[in-house]
DNA sequence: TTTAATTTTGACTAATCAGTCAATCAAGTA
DNA sequence: TACTTGATTGACTGATTAGTCAAAATTAAA
């Protein structure tokens, strides 16, 4: 089992999923960029997709200490919270192929057939914390489930604007993107 | 051109898309559901890809009033803004498959090979007049478009949380979604 | 009713694809 | 060196698919 030629698969699939999309992906054409027989890819994965969601679970597994890391270590829940918005922020520009996987993998029907016991465990332990974090806001305790996917989808949000358009000056984006996040739309009093 | 058929089509497409995913969906099968022949389908749609965009664009053009209808003859921004989310909430119930096909195909390589006028021209009407709306707000201002793509993204993740839970009463929900977008995550002081 | 125009049909084809497997290769061992 | 084990290969296959087209059915016109 050589992990160097199954990352090269992966890798190689992530890039042309994200190009040419799931259906128009042949398995020999990762296969061929990934520099490997057909026959090598079916010895290391059983199907296609098998593949696909083995792509899933292996970036899952690779970017979760994203957000716990930053989750300690900080006075405030405003710092707590910032400061993991920055670090998925950077996570996405680092791995921006990643980054569009997780995007089109979340939205496909492939989604529903994840029942990953021990990834579900995992994000249980984060899920927890957040919730921890969040807690100070009455709102949010009306809903945390609620809460919980809509500071996931605010952080890709901007990831996804930073990473479509060309944003020169990322700190900055960094700051007034979590300042409208944490201030909301009211009218600042200052 | 019998547009019954051909919307046929288009809603048996859908439906199939959102459940198998694009690559997964013969053409044969969608006729089949839409009881008409594969023959057929190729008159109305030049290609399987011709297909899924033009689904795309059945949606986006059938949707877009929902958005600027609800801006109008509301006082403050508050309550024009908090109009529009409840609208597209609602519209996101009435029309779940078509919401999750917008999802799927947001995401999906298709998204970039769509260069409608048209449809811009429409949109960046409906773009003006947010900005307009948002303006009062200093944050929003620095950068619109990413306050305007925030937005939208806000209101797909509650529709989504909407449909993805059984949440009883929708009103309830919309009310305090709203409030967590609106006032974010300072704690209120009240 | 007859004729012409248009739409629908589905068996068919050419192409493509996921997945197989017998043969080859590489690495280790004695 | 000779033998064993396990990984790698890629030509091949059976199944499936997008898209075609000549014939049939339907509709409209005369």
């Amino acid at each position: 089992m050589d992990l160097n030629k199954k990352e090269r698969i992966i890798f190689s699939a992530i890039k042309l999923f994200n190009k040419n999309g799931f259906h128009a992906t042949p398995t020999s054409k990762i296969a061929k960029k990934a520099k490997v027989s057909v026959g090598t890819l079916f010895n290391y994965f059983k199907t296609k997709d098998d593949l696909i969601k083995e792509i899933y679970l292996y970036i899952k597994y690779h970017s979760k200490e994203v957000f716990l890391n930053h989750l300690e270590n900080k006075p405030t829940y405003h710092d707590k919270l910032q400061s993991m918005w920055c670090a998925v922020i950077q996570w996405g520009i680092d791995n921006p192929e990643e980054f569009q996987f997780l995007e089109m993998f979340n939205t496909s029907p492939y989604k529903f057939q994840i029942q990953e016991e021990r990834l579900l465990e995992e994000y249980n332990q984060l899920r927890e914390t957040i919730i921890e974090v969040i807690t100070p806001n009455s709102v949010c305790l009306k809903n945390p489930d609620y809460t919980l996917m809509y500071i996931d989808n605010a952080m890709h949000a901007a990831t996804r604007f930073l990473l479509n358009n060309h944003i020169k000056d990322v700190r900055s984006f960094e700051q007034s993107s979590f300042e409208l996040f944490w201030y909301g739309f009211k009218p600042s009093v200052q």
